[in-house]
RNA sequence: GCCCAGGUGGCGGAAUUGGUAGACGCGCUGGACUCAAAAUCCAGUGUCCCUUAAAGACGUGCGGGUUCGAUUCCCGCCCUGGGUACCA
């Protein structure tokens, strides 16, 4: 009987979801483990093969947790929420609920053919009301927080306002957007507009006016890469550098605690260091400069204090709020003409054209507190608003901006290091921090490292400065004028932002007429009609940002259809935080940065149990395409295979992998594929027309997207699954290359066979012998080590050869292939399923218990020990495992072989590594 | 520019971390079974020298080094991929 994947994988997947099989409840009897994916967005065009390389991946090792005796919770979802259905909806006017609901259909579709062992009981969608409720209300409870410095957490933001009643700013250690200072009395005499105001400036999510890319003719923010030359791509419209304001979340604030955390979790260090690269903090000093003429203080931040002699100018950002004041009436032309020029200016711009140099002095002096010297202030855009404080002290000798700024606009170049080996100041700055400081007054003959704390600590004792650290990390904007998107659960009340009542919660999106902005510039919602709270009052019109649906729903996924909480607080805390988490590394500095800042609020709140979501983390690799071509010779209709092409002139054309198989075309459905080609002509080589190929994105454009569908319905489920892994290492990127898949197939209709004799399934009750018991053991070693070491691709071959080795032994044995069955069971579910019934056990095979392995039945008596003379091996020896090194040497010496090698030469030296080698070293 | 990962046959990739490099699979070559094909099975397959075999030499991006022994460790380069960039 052969195996019928066909009916045996439909047989056992209706099996598992009739009974339930992958349900899962909090059992505090077992110990838990939480397998996650990354939830994937329902895209129009289906999942092909290289999408579930990750879900098959954590499919294998939660079944196999799950076999250890483990309570697995194995979960899936839609992140339902994002641009492609809205872009869908614009121009079709279709509603982008039902394309999305379409789509998920589609995708459920598609992942219940791979057998995959998720509880979708447990199914969320971050567009279902019940699921954003609980993103409204994480918004609620940001809003209304702050976040303290000393206790290093986020506490609520009634605290603050005691804190303003009694004693005002003082003592206060707390994240916020500008310092302010004012006394309890002052606070009192506010009103409730301004003190409101005053509270969006610590609040976790605030209003505040942001710098944004605006297109005035499209009424909408566009990101930075929209827009080309200072005009919108789209529409090819003017776009202007605008404040706005706009909803944030204070991430900032999580800075040092997101750096902190990354030291306790397992995740690859080049994700860690993206992540660390991307918060970037800096440790330095800021410095107030006394102004010219003023009673203006400047303050700048450097990291460089120990070269504060050789300061020859200052920099401010453009947009700082220094330059105002700061600008003298002989200049102010100028200036207004800098800055006209640099509000046209993009952001892009500003990042592709690094190597300009622009600027305008502002026509004042800062003083040098420790020279006195007056030094020129200028505006320029390489230094940024958002960083530090928008201002620097300049030091052309040791920084290459301000070195090749100095050069532009002929300014001096001091140089106070000496690096030992006379570096040349006319050829460029001197940037590292080695060397003796020099022309710098009290810190002359100082080492950097000692000059740069000698400095900080003075300038403390002068109360000039403090030491300092900055964060590159920035908060992360939460408004969107989109439509499809979670509503704010926002009203405006006077010009301010409220929350709704969470009993109103959630706050459903409205059904608008069209989806794009309203003819006077507001966002789509503008659009919905009677879009206010019962009391009139109208609500916040922006959306938020894709990421705040993904930001908690590994929470959610604990207790899904909770509607009292986000989650309750017994079942988090039986499964605590994500044991395992399998993704792309494209999320390492967007959802991976929110979903830990997002998880380390709601633990502050004691929502959260573990202060780190995803305790382990493995990213893996792309799959692409292996497109396949065609060669056109030019002005005909004829194709030349591709071992003939050099002889004629052609053109390469992308041809539909579908219709070729290991390369070779199938001519007639060639003809069939498109109308230009039906009369097509070829020239064959051994009757074949053979196509050219080549490693790209897989991608409908380049017609080689291999649909996961296909395979199965080819090759069956299991083969997919087996495949994907065998493919090579999770982690890496690969090409997809369905030549290959045969060789998984065969394996498993080999391991099928083993349970055959002749037509007939039949196995033995047999004692099985030493030998067998030997290639069980080992391949169970071998596969238990791999899959705890997440390393797939080589516990595939595993099997291969355990199977090759019993079909060799012809072993039907019971006692040998039951364990087998269960140790395959991970990776080839149905036929596990299927050959486990035909084993006689009427209960599903995810009842069993993964098989163990015994060291006995792998020891041998013997050791071949290679024998190599002077590193290369050049015969085998057999040794008893007893033998003492003695032994060893004088059989090496005795053996025949040994004579040929030592002609005419002497043993020198004679190495032995027991149960691995004898290095016998001869001259 | 800076940070990280990687470079092994015709191809994807192994090598239990310093101990027989190329497991396993694909592809290719030959054979068996077939009227034939498919399927299946068996054998071979890093390079060079050679009619063949034995034997040998070379071989993990390049150049050095440590070691009895290096794909693995150290130093200096080259290339590929990823991240990031006026962050002071």
């Amino acid at each position: 009987m052969e195996y019928n994947f066909k009916e045996v994988e439909k047989k056992w997947q209706s099996y598992w979801q009739e009974n339930k099989t992958y349900r899962v409840e909090v059992d505090p009897s077992k110990p838990k483990y939480y397998v996650l994916d990354m939830f994937p967005y329902p895209s129009g065009a289906g999942l092909h093969v290289g999408h579930p390389l990750g879900y098959i991946a954590s499919d294998i090792y939660s079944r196999y947790k799950h076999l250890k005796g483990f309570n697995v919770l194995h979960p899936m979802g839609y992140d339902a929420y994002g641009l492609p259905a809205e872009q869908y909806a614009i121009q079709t006017g279709q509603h982008p609920a039902i394309t999305t609901e379409k789509n998920i259909r589609r995708y459920r579709e598609q992942m219940d053919k791979i057998g995959f062992s998720f509880d979708w009981d447990r199914e969320i969608r971050t567009c279902d009301p019940e699921y954003y409720k609980w993103t409204q209300w994480t918004f609620i409870q940001m809003f209304n927080s702050f976040y303290c410095y000393d206790k290093q957490k986020a506490m609520p933001i009634s605290e603050l306002v005691k804190a303003f009643e009694t004693v005002g700013t003082q003592g206060l250690n707390v994240a916020c957007g500008e310092e302010m200072n004012f006394t309890a009395e002052e606070w009192k005499n506010k009103s409730t507009k301004e003190q409101q105001e005053i509270l969006l400036n610590y609040r976790l999510a605030y209003l505040a006016d942001t710098m944004v890319n605006w297109c005035p003719q499209l009424g909408t923010v566009l990101a930075n890469d929209e827009v080309k030359e200072g005009l919108s791509i789209r529409g090819g419209y003017p776009v202007v550098q605008k404040k706005m304001r706009q909803w944030s979340l204070r991430v900032s604030a999580y800075a040092q605690r997101l750096l902190d955390g990354l030291d306790r979790i397992d995740w690859s260090d080049s994700l860690k260091d993206i992540q660390r690269n991307w918060i970037g903090r800096s440790q330095g000093a800021d410095v107030k400069f006394d102004v010219k003429d003023s009673d203006l203080k400047l303050e700048i931040f450097t990291t460089r204090p120990d070269t504060i002699f050789g300061v020859s100018f200052m920099v401010l950002a453009p947009e700082s709020d220094y330059v105002k004041p700061l600008t003298t009436p002989e200049q102010a032309d100028a200036v207004a003409e800098y800055l006209d020029y640099v509000s046209k200016r993009t952001e892009r711009e500003r990042q592709t054209e690094v190597k300009k140099v622009t600027g305008v002095f502002t026509g004042s002096y800062a003083i040098n507190p420790f020279t006195n010297e007056a030094i020129p202030i200028w505006i320029s855009e390489y230094v940024l608003s958002g960083y530090g404080t928008g201002a620097i002290m300049a030091v052309p000798g040791h920084d290459s901006r301000d070195y090749a700024f100095a050069k532009h606009f002929n300014l001096p170049i001091i140089p106070v290091i000496d690096d030992g080996e006379g570096h040349d100041m006319s050829e460029g700055s001197y940037d590292a921090k080695v060397g003796k400081l020099i022309n710098s007054g009290i810190i002359n003959g100082m080492e950097v490292k000692e000059a740069i704390a000698y400095i900080a600590k003075e300038v403390e004792k002068r109360g000039i400065g403090k030491s300092k650290i900055n964060y590159r990390l920035r908060d992360a904007i939460f408004s969107r004028q989109r439509y499809w998107g979670e509503p704010f659960p926002v009203y405006y009340k006077d010009d301010l932002p409220y929350m709704l009542d969470e009993s109103k919660l959630p706050l459903e999106l409205p059904e608008v007429d069209k989806y794009l902005p309203t003819e006077n510039g507001e966002p789509p919602l503008g659009r919905a009609k009677n879009w206010k709270t019962e009391e009139g009052y109208p609500l916040e019109l922006n959306t938020m940002p894709g990421f705040a649906g993904s930001s908690a729903y590994f929470l959610r996924y604990m207790d899904p259809h909770n509607n009292n909480a986000l989650v309750d607080h017994n079942i988090c805390n039986y499964w605590r935080n994500v044991d395992l988490y399998l993704g792309g590394s494209e999320h390492a500095t967007g959802h991976l940065i929110y979903a830990r800042f997002w998880n380390m609020f709601l633990y502050d709140l004691g929502v959260a149990c573990e202060e780190e979501p995803f305790k382990k983390l493995i990213n893996q690799g792309m799959i692409q395409g292996r497109s396949n071509f065609v060669y056109r010779i030019q002005g005909t209709n004829t194709f030349v295979s591709v071992g003939l092409k050099d002889q004629y002139k052609t053109t390469e054309i992308h041809v539909d992998v579908n219709i070729v198989k290991n390369d070779v075309l199938d001519l007639d459905a060639f003809r069939a594929w498109m109308p230009e080609y039906a009369n097509a002509e070829f020239i064959l080589e051994n009757g074949k027309y053979i196509c050219g190929w080549a490693i790209e994105k897989m991608s409908k454009s380049m017609f080689n997207v291999i649909n996961p569908d296909t395979i199965i319905e080819e090759y069956g489920a299991d083969t997919l699954r087996l495949y994907e892994m065998f493919l090579g290492p999770l982690e890496f990127s690969k090409p997809w290359d369905t030549q290959g898949i045969d060789g998984v197939y065969k394996f498993l209709r080999k391991f099928w066979r083993l349970f055959q004799v002749g037509e007939d399934f039949c196995v033995s009750d047999e004692a099985p012998s030493k030998e067998e018991l030997k290639v069980l053991h080992k391949t169970i070693k071998k596969v238990e080590y791999d899959i705890e070491n997440f390393s797939f691709n080589t516990s595939i071959p595993a099997f291969m050869i355990c199977t090759n080795e019993l079909t060799a032994l012809k072993c039907n044995k019971r006692a040998i292939l039951e364990p087998l069955v269960i140790a395959l069971a991970p990776f080839a579910p149905h036929m596990a399923e299927e050959l486990w019934s035909l084993l006689g056990h009427t209960q599903s095979i995810t009842k069993e218990s993964f098989p163990r392995w015994e060291e006995k039945f792998l020891v041998e008596d013997t050791f071949e020990y290679p024998v190599s003379f002077n590193g290369k091996v050049r015969f085998k020896l057999s040794m008893p495992l007893t033998a003492t090194n003695a032994d060893i040497e004088s059989a090496v010496k005795a053996a025949p072989e040994s004579t040929k090698w030592l002609e005419g030469k002497e043993i020198k030296k004679m190495i032995i590594v027991p149960k691995k080698i004898v290095n016998v070293v001869i001259g």
